[in-house]
DNA sequence: ATATTACCGTAGCCAAGGCTACAAAATAGT
DNA sequence: ACTATTTTGTAGCCTTGGCTACGGTAATAT
C-alpha cells in the first residue's frame, strides 16, 4: 500500500521521530515496514482482545482509546490526535494482545508500523534506530508520569481537593495565576471522576469564598494560600 | 568505591538484564559506571525535588516511593524489593528532578546508575548496550500498565463496583473462584481508595446475599454471574 | 436574524459511604 | 497461659456528592 503524500514531513513532528532530519525519515521509513490506513469515524482500529503486532501513529484526525471493564462499562482512556502514538504502551509490555479498543473519533489516517521493528537493529541506518528506541523509551515513560498524575488526582477523596490539586498544578506549569484549560466542564469531570453539576457547585462556592474566579475555560488563582492550604478533615 | 561481593550474580535476577549472561553483566558493568551504597531504615535515597541523575536497583532490602501531594499529604506509591528499579520512569521522562521521595523501608544496598550511561551506545560491548535499552522500554511500559489498572479500579464510583472488579480480576488471575489476597483490609481499603468500615460493612452485605465467602484473607466467589453484572446504577 | 445545539450554573432530593467508637477475634509476644 | 497488639466486623450518625431537571447563555448553523 503506498504510503500518503507528506507522510515524512508530518512524522516530523511526531516525539517519535524527534531529532531525525525530514531526509534521515524518509530513508529510514521503508526499513519500518510503514502500513497507513485511511478511516472513517467509527471504524476500529484495534479491538481489545485481538491479536496485536503494530503500534499505531495518527497522520490525521482523531482515535479514541476506550478500556472496557469487568462489567461491559466503556472508559474512556484517551483522545489521540496528529502526530500522538497509541499501543505502543500495551506493544512493550509485552502482552500481543490489545488491552483497550481503539476507535476513530474522527475520519482521518494512520501509520501502523509493526512494533519489533522498531525496537531491533536493522539494515543500515542503525544509528537511527538507536534514536528511535530511546525517543520511544520517553515516550512511555512520559505516559506512565502522566498515568501517575492521574492517579494522584484520584486518590484524593473530596471534590474540593481535586479541583484545588488540578487548579494548583496548572498553575504551577503556567507560573501564572490566570490560566485557560483545554478541557469543558464534562471533560474536567470526568477526568477527576466527579459528577459535573456536583463540580459546578463546588466551583461555586470556592468562588464565593474568593478563592478562585472562573469564567467557561478561564480560571483565576485569587487566594492561593487558601488553595494550598486545602486538604482533606481526616488526618 | 567498590562493588559489593556478588553483584553480577543479583543483577542477573534483575529483569533490566534479563538475557544477558552473568558474564556480560561483568563485563558491561563497569561501562556503566555503578555506585553502590549500603543504606538503613529511614535513610533518604532520593529527595523530592532534588535533581537526579541516576536511577536505583534494589539489591537488597525494600525502599518506599512516597508522592508528596500539593498539600503536604504523603501517598505510597510503591514498595520495591530486590531486583527492582526506581526513578527509572521519572529519569527518562525527561525531568532532572526527583518527582517523588525515596525512603528505605529496611536496611539494604543499592546500586546507582547514572541513566544517561544507560541510554546512549558506548565503547565497547553496544550491542549488550541495546539489549539494557530495550529491557529498560519493557520494564517501563509495564509499570505504566500496572499504573493503567489501578486507575480503572479507582474510576469506578461505587463501592461495590471497585471490589466486584477486584476480586473478578484476582478470580480471572488465578482461575479459581478461592483464592487469597495478598493485603489486610486496611491495604485493601487503601488500594481501592475507600474507608475501611465502610468496605467491611460492603463485603458483608455481599456476603448476605451470596454473592461472595470470605474469612480474613481468603475468598470465594459464590455466585459468578452476580459479580459480573454488578455494574453503576448510572447509565 | 433565527433556529439549533452545546455548554454551564443552580436547585433539591436522597443514597452512598466516610467517620468515630466499640467489641470480638486472631495473632504475637512474654 | 496470659497479656498486649493487631485485625476485623458492626452500629449509628451525618456529610459529601450523585443524580435529575431546568433555565440561561454562548456558539454554530441555516
Amino acid at each position: 500500500m503506498p504510503l500518503p503524500a507528506m507522510t515524512a514531513e508530518r512524522l516530523a513532528d511526531c516525539p517519535l521521530f524527534a531529532g531525525i532530519s525530514q531526509a534521515g525519515i524518509t530513508s529510514l521509513l521503508p526499513c519500518l515496514e510503514p502500513n497507513p490506513r485511511s478511516f472513517r469515524k467509527g471504524e476500529i482500529l484495534g479491538q481489545a482482545g485481538s491479536p496485536q503486532d503494530v503500534i499505531g501513529i495518527v497522520l490525521d484526525g482523531q482515535v479514541q482509546v476506550q478500556q472496557e471493564n469487568f462489567a461491559g462499562e466503556r472508559l474512556i482512556v484517551g483522545l489521540f490526535g496528529s502526530g500522538e502514538l497509541f499501543g505502543e504502551v500495551a506493544a512493550y509490555a509485552g502482552r500481543g494482545i490489545w488491552p483497550n479498543t481503539v476507535v476513530a473519533a474522527s475520519d482521518g489516517q494512520v501509520l501502523f508500523l509493526p512494533y519489533e521493528r522498531l525496537s531491533q537493529s536493522c539494515c543500515q541506518a542503525c544509528d537511527y534506530h538507536q534514536k528511535l528506541i530511546r525517543n520511544m523509551l520517553g515516550i512511555v515513560a512520559g505516559k506512565a508520569m502522566l498515568m501517575n498524575s492521574r492517579l494522584s488526582y484520584l486518590k484524593l477523596r473530596g471534590m474540593r481537593e481535586k479541583l484545588a490539586a488540578f487548579l494548583y498544578d496548572r498553575y504551577r506549569q503556567t507560573s501564572s495565576k490566570t490560566f485557560l484549560i483545554n478541557m469543558n466542564r464534562e471533560a474536567l469531570a470526568d477526568y477527576l471522576n466527579v459528577s459535573r453539576p456536583s463540580m459546578s457547585r463546588e466551583l461555586g462556592r470556592m468562588k464565593d469564598e474568593g478563592i478562585i474566579d472562573f469564567y467557561r475555560s478561564s480560571f483565576t488563582i485569587r487566594n492561593l494560600e487558601a488553595l494550598r492550604s486545602i486538604r482533606n478533615s481526616r488526618h
